[in-house]
DNA sequence: GTCGTAGTTCGACAGTCACCGTACTACGTC
DNA sequence: GACGTAGTACGGTGACTGTCGAACTACGAC
Protein backbone atom coordinates (compact mmCIF):
# COMPACT_ATOMS: atom_id res chain seq x y z
CA UNK A 1 0.00 0.00 0.00
CA UNK A 2 1.16 3.38 -0.85
CA UNK A 3 3.57 4.94 2.17
CA UNK A 4 3.45 7.97 3.64
CA UNK A 5 6.33 9.84 1.90
CA UNK A 6 6.45 13.45 3.06
CA UNK A 7 4.05 13.24 5.57
CA UNK A 8 1.20 16.11 5.14
CA UNK A 9 2.14 18.52 7.76
CA UNK A 10 -1.27 18.26 9.42
CA UNK A 11 -3.60 20.73 8.85
CA UNK A 12 -3.92 23.97 9.45
CA UNK A 13 -5.41 27.01 8.92
CA UNK A 14 -3.96 30.01 7.02
CA UNK A 15 -4.21 33.54 8.53
CA UNK A 16 -6.75 34.66 6.48
CA UNK A 17 -8.53 31.72 7.03
CA UNK A 18 -8.53 31.83 10.90
CA UNK A 19 -12.30 33.83 12.45
CA UNK A 20 -13.26 35.58 15.37
CA UNK A 21 -15.27 33.53 15.72
CA UNK A 22 -14.01 29.75 15.57
CA UNK A 23 -10.88 31.33 17.75
CA UNK A 24 -13.67 31.99 20.67
CA UNK A 25 -15.60 28.90 20.44
CA UNK A 26 -11.97 27.22 20.58
CA UNK A 27 -11.74 28.58 23.64
CA UNK A 28 -15.00 28.58 25.20
CA UNK A 29 -13.87 25.11 27.17
CA UNK A 30 -12.37 24.55 30.44
CA UNK A 31 -10.03 22.05 28.97
CA UNK A 32 -8.86 23.70 25.87
CA UNK A 33 -8.21 26.99 27.90
CA UNK A 34 -6.28 25.13 30.34
CA UNK A 35 -4.06 23.92 27.06
CA UNK A 36 -3.57 27.37 25.69
CA UNK A 37 -2.67 28.61 29.51
CA UNK A 38 -0.22 25.85 29.12
CA UNK A 39 1.28 26.42 26.10
CA UNK A 40 1.38 30.46 26.65
CA UNK A 41 3.21 29.97 29.68
CA UNK A 42 6.12 28.71 28.27
CA UNK A 43 8.00 30.21 24.88
CA UNK A 44 8.79 25.88 24.05
CA UNK A 45 6.22 23.47 22.17
CA UNK A 46 4.90 21.22 24.02
CA UNK A 47 4.31 17.56 23.59
CA UNK A 48 0.70 16.08 23.45
CA UNK A 49 1.82 13.74 26.36
CA UNK A 50 3.04 17.01 28.32
CA UNK A 51 -0.22 18.62 29.02
CA UNK A 52 -2.01 18.35 32.09
CA UNK A 53 -5.80 17.77 31.54
CA UNK A 54 -8.19 15.77 33.06
CA UNK A 55 -9.52 13.64 30.27
CA UNK A 56 -8.27 11.00 28.85
CA UNK A 57 -5.70 10.56 25.27
CA UNK A 58 -8.30 10.23 22.73
CA UNK A 59 -10.47 13.01 24.03
CA UNK A 60 -7.57 15.46 24.29
CA UNK A 61 -6.31 14.31 20.45
CA UNK A 62 -10.16 15.88 20.07
CA UNK A 63 -9.19 18.95 21.81
CA UNK A 64 -6.04 19.70 20.06
CA UNK A 65 -8.00 19.20 16.65
CA UNK A 66 -10.14 21.94 17.56
CA UNK A 67 -7.68 24.58 18.49
CA UNK A 68 -5.82 23.29 15.58
CA UNK A 69 -8.87 23.69 13.06
CA UNK A 70 -9.78 27.32 14.60
CA UNK A 71 -6.00 28.54 14.37
CA UNK A 72 -4.99 28.41 17.95
CA UNK A 73 -2.49 26.47 17.86
CA UNK A 74 0.09 24.73 15.74
CA UNK A 75 1.36 21.02 15.57
CA UNK A 76 5.09 19.86 14.46
CA UNK A 77 5.63 16.43 13.95
CA UNK A 78 8.86 15.35 14.72
CA UNK A 79 8.64 10.87 15.03
CA UNK A 80 5.83 9.84 16.97
CA UNK A 81 5.54 13.38 18.91
CA UNK A 82 3.98 16.11 18.23
CA UNK A 83 5.15 19.05 19.23
CA UNK A 84 2.12 22.27 20.01
CA UNK A 85 2.71 25.62 20.09
CA UNK A 86 0.39 28.70 20.32
CA UNK A 87 0.08 30.83 16.90
CA UNK A 88 0.53 34.07 19.12
CA UNK A 89 1.79 35.91 15.71
CA UNK A 90 -1.43 35.19 13.92
CA UNK A 91 -3.94 35.63 16.69
CA UNK A 92 -1.99 38.94 17.55
CA UNK A 93 -2.08 40.46 14.19
CA UNK A 94 -5.74 39.52 13.92
CA UNK A 95 -7.17 39.99 17.14
CA UNK A 96 -4.76 42.38 18.88
CA UNK A 97 -5.27 42.14 22.51
CA UNK A 98 -7.57 39.33 22.68
CA UNK A 99 -4.76 36.89 23.82
CA UNK A 100 -3.69 39.32 26.12
CA UNK A 101 -6.82 39.73 27.48
CA UNK A 102 -8.02 35.87 27.79
CA UNK A 103 -4.38 34.96 29.31
CA UNK A 104 -4.61 38.29 31.80
CA UNK A 105 -7.94 37.09 33.50
CA UNK A 106 -7.75 35.29 36.87
CA UNK A 107 -10.69 33.22 36.92
CA UNK B 1 -51.56 38.67 44.82
CA UNK B 2 -48.31 40.52 45.72
CA UNK B 3 -47.16 43.57 43.85
CA UNK B 4 -43.89 44.44 41.59
CA UNK B 5 -42.75 46.94 43.80
CA UNK B 6 -39.12 48.62 42.79
CA UNK B 7 -39.01 45.81 40.15
CA UNK B 8 -35.76 44.04 40.89
CA UNK B 9 -33.20 45.25 38.34
CA UNK B 10 -32.38 42.52 36.36
CA UNK B 11 -30.12 40.09 37.61
CA UNK B 12 -26.36 40.76 36.42
CA UNK B 13 -23.29 39.12 37.89
CA UNK B 14 -20.86 41.47 39.82
CA UNK B 15 -17.70 42.24 38.48
CA UNK B 16 -15.59 39.62 40.04
CA UNK B 17 -17.89 37.20 39.46
CA UNK B 18 -17.41 37.40 35.77
CA UNK B 19 -15.23 34.89 34.49
CA UNK B 20 -13.22 34.53 31.07
CA UNK B 21 -15.13 31.27 30.05
CA UNK B 22 -18.52 32.65 30.72
CA UNK B 23 -17.36 35.41 28.28
CA UNK B 24 -16.07 33.46 25.81
CA UNK B 25 -18.79 31.21 25.50
CA UNK B 26 -21.13 34.13 25.40
CA UNK B 27 -19.23 35.56 22.24
CA UNK B 28 -18.52 32.56 20.66
CA UNK B 29 -21.84 32.66 18.89
CA UNK B 30 -22.59 34.64 15.73
CA UNK B 31 -25.83 35.95 16.81
CA UNK B 32 -24.39 36.87 20.19
CA UNK B 33 -21.85 38.30 18.23
CA UNK B 34 -23.40 40.32 16.22
CA UNK B 35 -25.45 41.92 19.30
CA UNK B 36 -21.98 42.36 20.97
CA UNK B 37 -20.76 44.31 17.31
CA UNK B 38 -23.96 46.61 17.31
CA UNK B 39 -24.05 47.50 20.76
CA UNK B 40 -20.52 48.37 20.63
CA UNK B 41 -20.65 50.33 17.52
CA UNK B 42 -22.76 53.41 19.48
CA UNK B 43 -22.14 55.09 22.14
CA UNK B 44 -25.90 54.39 23.40
CA UNK B 45 -28.27 51.91 24.67
CA UNK B 46 -30.34 49.62 22.14
CA UNK B 47 -33.41 48.60 23.19
CA UNK B 48 -34.18 44.74 22.39
CA UNK B 49 -36.24 45.48 19.48
CA UNK B 50 -33.51 47.85 18.03
CA UNK B 51 -31.35 45.09 17.58
CA UNK B 52 -30.92 43.46 13.93
CA UNK B 53 -30.97 39.86 14.27
CA UNK B 54 -31.83 36.77 12.22
CA UNK B 55 -34.32 35.24 14.68
CA UNK B 56 -37.37 35.42 16.21
CA UNK B 57 -38.28 37.72 19.28
CA UNK B 58 -38.08 34.63 21.81
CA UNK B 59 -34.91 33.56 21.03
CA UNK B 60 -33.25 37.05 20.80
CA UNK B 61 -34.12 37.28 25.03
CA UNK B 62 -32.16 34.26 25.12
CA UNK B 63 -29.37 35.22 23.70
CA UNK B 64 -29.30 38.64 25.81
CA UNK B 65 -30.13 37.03 28.63
CA UNK B 66 -26.50 34.29 27.92
CA UNK B 67 -24.95 37.75 27.64
CA UNK B 68 -26.48 39.21 30.40
CA UNK B 69 -25.82 36.36 32.39
CA UNK B 70 -22.33 36.30 31.39
CA UNK B 71 -21.25 40.00 32.17
CA UNK B 72 -21.07 41.07 28.64
CA UNK B 73 -24.05 43.21 28.19
CA UNK B 74 -26.50 44.95 31.12
CA UNK B 75 -30.04 45.78 30.77
CA UNK B 76 -31.86 48.85 32.14
CA UNK B 77 -35.81 48.53 31.73
CA UNK B 78 -37.86 51.56 31.17
CA UNK B 79 -41.27 50.74 30.85
CA UNK B 80 -41.77 48.23 28.49
CA UNK B 81 -38.51 49.01 26.95
CA UNK B 82 -35.52 47.34 27.91
CA UNK B 83 -32.23 48.90 27.18
CA UNK B 84 -28.71 47.29 26.59
CA UNK B 85 -25.37 48.42 26.73
CA UNK B 86 -22.23 46.62 26.44
CA UNK B 87 -20.16 46.08 30.35
CA UNK B 88 -17.20 47.99 28.53
CA UNK B 89 -15.77 49.27 31.57
CA UNK B 90 -16.16 45.99 33.42
CA UNK B 91 -14.51 44.14 30.30
CA UNK B 92 -11.96 46.17 30.01
CA UNK B 93 -10.59 46.31 33.44
CA UNK B 94 -11.08 42.38 34.00
CA UNK B 95 -9.60 41.02 30.20
CA UNK B 96 -8.04 44.27 29.13
CA UNK B 97 -7.49 44.22 25.31
CA UNK B 98 -9.97 41.01 24.89
CA UNK B 99 -13.15 43.22 23.65
CA UNK B 100 -10.86 45.57 21.25
CA UNK B 101 -9.46 42.48 19.89
CA UNK B 102 -12.39 40.23 19.21
CA UNK B 103 -14.08 43.78 18.02
CA UNK B 104 -11.18 44.47 15.87
CA UNK B 105 -11.69 40.92 13.96
CA UNK B 106 -12.59 41.29 10.33
CA UNK B 107 -13.66 38.11 10.17
C1' DG C 1 -61.82 48.56 30.32
C1' DT C 2 -59.76 47.55 25.65
C1' DC C 3 -56.27 47.37 22.62
C1' DG C 4 -51.50 47.34 20.97
C1' DT C 5 -46.65 47.00 21.88
C1' DA C 6 -42.29 45.19 24.32
C1' DG C 7 -40.31 41.38 26.27
C1' DT C 8 -40.31 37.03 28.89
C1' DT C 9 -41.47 32.20 29.86
C1' DC C 10 -42.48 27.62 28.60
C1' DG C 11 -42.27 23.30 26.35
C1' DA C 12 -40.52 20.84 22.41
C1' DC C 13 -37.29 19.48 18.97
C1' DA C 14 -33.08 18.96 16.27
C1' DG C 15 -28.30 19.54 16.03
C1' DT C 16 -23.93 19.86 18.17
C1' DC C 17 -20.36 18.56 21.46
C1' DA C 18 -17.49 16.60 25.20
C1' DC C 19 -16.45 12.39 26.70
C1' DC C 20 -15.08 7.61 26.72
C1' DG C 21 -13.15 2.92 25.24
C1' DT C 22 -11.36 0.36 21.62
C1' DA C 23 -8.91 -0.29 17.59
C1' DC C 24 -5.60 1.49 14.70
C1' DT C 25 -1.16 3.65 12.52
C1' DA C 26 3.55 5.21 12.89
C1' DC C 27 7.95 5.35 14.80
C1' DG C 28 11.88 3.71 17.65
C1' DT C 29 14.34 0.04 20.17
C1' DC C 30 15.65 -4.43 21.16
C1' DG D 1 10.72 -9.75 13.50
C1' DA D 2 8.45 -8.38 18.43
C1' DC D 3 7.44 -4.93 21.62
C1' DG D 4 6.46 -0.41 23.70
C1' DT D 5 5.19 4.31 23.11
C1' DA D 6 2.84 8.59 20.90
C1' DG D 7 -0.88 9.94 18.99
C1' DT D 8 -5.16 9.42 15.77
C1' DA D 9 -9.69 7.51 14.07
C1' DC D 10 -14.04 5.53 14.94
C1' DG D 11 -18.48 4.55 17.02
C1' DG D 12 -21.54 5.47 20.68
C1' DT D 13 -23.80 8.02 24.35
C1' DG D 14 -25.52 11.58 27.34
C1' DA D 15 -25.74 16.43 27.96
C1' DC D 16 -26.13 20.83 26.35
C1' DT D 17 -27.83 24.52 23.20
C1' DG D 18 -30.02 27.26 19.47
C1' DT D 19 -34.23 27.50 17.45
C1' DC D 20 -39.16 28.06 17.20
C1' DG D 21 -44.30 29.00 18.30
C1' DA D 22 -47.65 29.89 21.62
C1' DA D 23 -49.01 31.65 25.85
C1' DC D 24 -48.11 35.04 29.18
C1' DT D 25 -47.02 39.62 31.86
C1' DA D 26 -46.37 44.56 32.00
C1' DC D 27 -46.91 49.04 30.48
C1' DG D 28 -49.01 52.96 27.81
C1' DA D 29 -52.66 55.05 25.01
C1' DC D 30 -57.28 55.47 23.75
Amino acid sequence: MAKTDTLPPIAHPAREEITVEGVLRALADPVRLAIVRQLAGTEQEIACGGLTVPVTKSTLTHHLSILRQAGVVAGRQEGTTRFNSLRRNDLDALFPGLLNGVLAARR
